[in-house]
DNA sequence: AACATGATGCTCT
DNA sequence: GAGCATCATGTTA
C-alpha cells in the first residue's frame, strides 16, 4: 500500500474487511468543506460493522433504501439518522462492511466546530467553556461538528473532489499510537466482538456505556453481559 | 461513577 | 408499534 501523510487515502484501503481496516483508520483525518467552512477531525475511535453474517449490522437484514450505500462500492460515506435527533457516519468497506466513526480531534475549523456543537455561548463568566475534547467525543457529536448529514449520505469520501473526504494521518499508514480494543457501544446484539477500537490515552475517546434497555420497553435478558472492559490491540 | 430518563423521528415489521 | 450503532441532564452515590 503505497501513500504520504496528508493525502487521501486509496479506494483499495476500504476493499476489505471492516474489522482489519478500522483500526488503520486511527489517526487519519477527515474533513468536509461546507458552506459554511471547513472543519477536519482526526479519527481516534471507530467500530466495526462486518456484513451480512453481523447481527449488530444494519446490512444484518437485506437492504433497504436507508442502507443502500453499505451494499454499494468502498470508500463511500453510508449515513443514517437515529434516535430522532441524531446522524451517525460509517465508512463503507468490502462485502457489505461497514466502519462506524464514533470519535476524533478536531484538527482543523475548531471555532466552526463549537459553533454547530454549542450555539449557545457556554454560561460562567469567569471562562470555563466547553473542553475542546467534547467537540467530537460521540459518533453523534462528530456529525454535528463536521455538519455531516443526509445530504452527504453516498458521499465520497476518497474522490478529492468530494467535500467529504478521509486522508491518511502523519504517521500514514497506522496510527501514531497504540491501539486498544473492546466490545461495540449501545448495541444489544453480538456483545462479545472486541470491535470496537480507540486510541489508546487520547481524551477525544468517548465513554463506553453498556446497552440498556429503555424504560417501558423491557425485554427479557438473561445471562452475564460482556466481559468488560478492553484487550489489548 | 453509575444509573435513570426525556427529547425526538425514522425504519422496518 | 417497537426498536433503535445517542446525548444531555438530572439524581444518587
Amino acid at each position: 500500500m503505497s501513500g504520504t501523510a496528508g493525502s487521501l487515502l486509496p479506494r483499495e484501503f476500504f476493499d476489505g474487511p471492516a474489522p482489519e481496516i478500522a483500526p488503520a483508520l486511527l489517526g487519519c483525518v477527515l474533513t468536509h468543506d461546507s458552506p459554511d467552512g471547513t472543519v477536519a477531525a482526526m479519527i481516534t475511535e471507530v467500530e466495526a460493522y462486518a456484513g451480512r453474517g453481523d447481527p449488530a449490522s444494519h446490512a444484518y437484514r437485506g437492504q433497504t433504501p436507508r442502507n443502500a450505500v453499505m451494499f454499494g462500492p468502498p470508500g463511500h460515506l453510508y449515513v443514517y439518522f437515529t434516535y430522532g435527533m441524531h446522524f451517525c457516519a460509517n465508512l463503507v468497506c468490502g462485502s457489505v462492511s461497514a466502519v462506524l466513526l464514533r470519535a476524533g480531534r478536531i484538527t482543523e475549523g475548531a471555532s466552526l466546530a463549537a459553533a454547530r456543537r454549542w450555539p449557545q455561548p457556554a454560561a460562567g463568566a469567569g471562562g470555563r467553556g466547553h473542553p475542546e475534547r467534547d467537540l467530537a467525543r460521540g459518533p453523534a457529536r462528530l456529525c454535528q461538528a463536521l455538519s455531516i448529514g443526509r445530504a452527504l449520505d453516498g458521499a465520497d469520501a476518497v474522490d478529492p473532489r468530494s467535500p467529504l473526504r478521509v486522508s491518511a494521518g502523519s504517521t500514514y499508514p497506522g496510527p501514531a499510537g497504540p491501539v486498544r480494543s473492546g466490545p461495540r457501544v449501545g448495541i444489544s446484539q453480538a456483545v462479545d466482538v472486541p470491535w470496537r477500537f480507540w486510541l489508546d490515552g487520547d481524551d477525544s475517546v468517548s465513554p463506553y456505556r453498556t446497552f440498556t434497555p429503555r424504560r417501558g420497553r423491557v425485554k427479557p435478558v438473561t445471562g452475564p453481559g460482556p466481559g468488560s472492559g478492553t484487550m489489548p490491540g
